[in-house]
DNA sequence: TATTATAACGACATTAATGTCGTTTTACAA
DNA sequence: TTGTAAAACGACATTAATGTCGTTATAATA
């Protein structure tokens, strides 16, 4: 039963077609992306992706639970690195190392929405969702929550609602971003008033 | 059932289409919708589903353009009901007439995100989403800066960013209300929080 | 009542994507 | 080398949706 080709070549053509794959996805989102786009990107046969992958789904899942491997592993450092304050690790977070409003958006946020928008009927699909919402959804209250233990951040509001409202605006931020050119989203901006608010709601001194 | 016109019959027919699609769109989403589906229930043929409208995209656009049309006269009649405080012109604009939060949404919201974040990538689609962004940002903006012309609202912060960081709140609802359970969006409190917000950053009294 | 313009119909050709399967190729073990 | 398991291939059958067009039915008109 030894197999005919070595772990290493496997993986590394499966890494191939995730990263061509990614790619295709970028460029045309979600719905649009057909499986002859992604063998032409990842110069593949047909016969060859679907060895790998059984369909659009299965790969786009597969590019997700990478990704999201590669997001927890950050987190992970992040929590190693700074406790320094719950307010610098919540903005670490929210914009990454710079914990500095930006311009950038995931390029692969827009066929995010769309994979989860359009399979809003599909139930497993609506786990999926819901699964990757709670995860997010406790990073953020955690940092809050226990910033607020810590007497750091007011207790006013509830910790779990704001960590909501995070998530809220940054999916609005991600959909505005996806459809509307820069000059109205205004990423940079919006993202400072979502810190002003965040400072007024959790009463941060600083 | 009518041949040779009659503009009633005309009209009375394209809008029991429209209304039939309208209830597709919002049972299966805007990708999922085929002509089919609306034929079935619209109780019409294919050539007379297309003696209508030329295509979904068409279909679709109708009943947006249909729906536009009876909310700029609602917000006609606000302006001319309710200039007692731009507060509540503000609450009633953002909530409608009870000008409290509530667990409803739209149900077209989802089918509507769906149709500009799909069709992203067509030049038309987004014009199209540009136009209908700028128009309700100005009814906001408006609002606010009225507000804050009167000294009813502080203009710590541009009254255009806030008006624009409203919209990509209720952006961030609605789009997870299409994809996740009620009790994971918490419609209700995360509006109150939008308002408390409000309240913060314009510096209401009341 | 007869005429006629055209709304409504539905069969059909077209297009496009999907997933399968028999065949070919190839990497590895013997 | 050589034999072989299975990776890779690509043709193909299938499915599904689209928009068109020739035909049919009928409401308005004279």
């Amino acid at each position: 039963m030894s197999p005919k080709v070595s772990k290493e070549h496997l993986e590394q053509r499966r890494a191939k077609i995730v990263e061509a794959a990614t790619q295709v996805f970028i460029e045309h989102g979600y719905e649009r992306t057909t499986m002859k786009h992604v063998m032409d990107a990842a110069d593949v046969s047909r016969g060859g992706l679907y060895q790998y992958f059984s369909n659009k789904e299965d790969l786009f899942e597969a590019i997700l639970a990478d990704r999201l491997l590669i997001d927890v592993a950050k987190t992970d450092q992040l929590l190693k690195e700074k406790v320094e304050s719950y307010w610098d690790l919540l903005l670490s977070r929210i914009f990454g190392e710079s914990k500095e409003p930006s311009d950038h958006m995931d390029p692969l946020a827009a066929s995010n929405l769309e994979f989860f928008i359009t399979g809003r009927n599909d139930q497993r699909r609506r786990n999926y969702a819901q699964e990757r919402y709670s995860f997010a959804l406790k990073l953020y209250a955690n940092i809050i929550e226990a910033g607020q233990q810590s007497g750091e951040f007011s207790n006013k509001q509830s910790g779990e609602m704001i960590a909501r409202s995070i998530i809220t605006f940054i999916d609005g931020l991600a959909l505005d971003h996806a459809i509307l050119p820069k000059e109205d989203v205004k990423l940079k901006e919006q993202s400072s008033l979502l810190i002003e608010y965040l400072r007024l709601a959790l009463e941060v001194k600083n």
